[in-house]
DNA sequence: TGCATGACCAGAC
DNA sequence: CGTCTGGCCATGC
């Protein structure tokens, strides 16, 4: 929702896809910039890299195509993007989570 | 208005 | 497996 912020609509549809992640489930930035409607994953991938809304919207729990996590995670690194998915009871080798497992299909959500 | 940037992706090799 | 290339498009200067 936009609280105080005026110009950011597009990034704003990004974090109301990413809040409606359910616990311990993942998706990748490709999958919400389809529902999206436009299909450009780097654009998903620089809003949450800004993610204004830090602990409101899990952004943790976005991964890129091979279930790897964020190299600059913006709110404090990579290895607080792998803990914060340990807390939720994701396995996390080598920075990645297998899609197989937590995989969530956000195909069904309305936006 | 134009140009560079980026938490990406798909294909080629 | 790995690396490279081209494309993608909102955003900001």
């Amino acid at each position: 929702m936009a609280f105080y912020q005026i110009t950011m609509n597009y990034y704003e549809k990004v974090y109301e896809v990413v809040k409606k992640i359910p616990k311990g489930k993942v998706v990748r930035y490709g999958d919400i910039a389809n529902i999206l409607g436009h299909g450009n994953a780097r654009v998903v991938g620089t809003a949450l890299h800004k993610n204004p809304y830090a602990p409101i919207v899990p952004c943790h729990r976005v991964v890129n195509r091979e279930g790897k996590l964020a190299k600059t995670f913006g709110a404090g690194g990579i290895e607080i993007h792998a803990e914060r998915l340990r807390a939720e009871g994701l396995e996390v080798n080598d920075n990645m989570v297998d899609l197989n497992k937590y995989l969530f299909d956000v195909s069904g959500l309305k936006i």
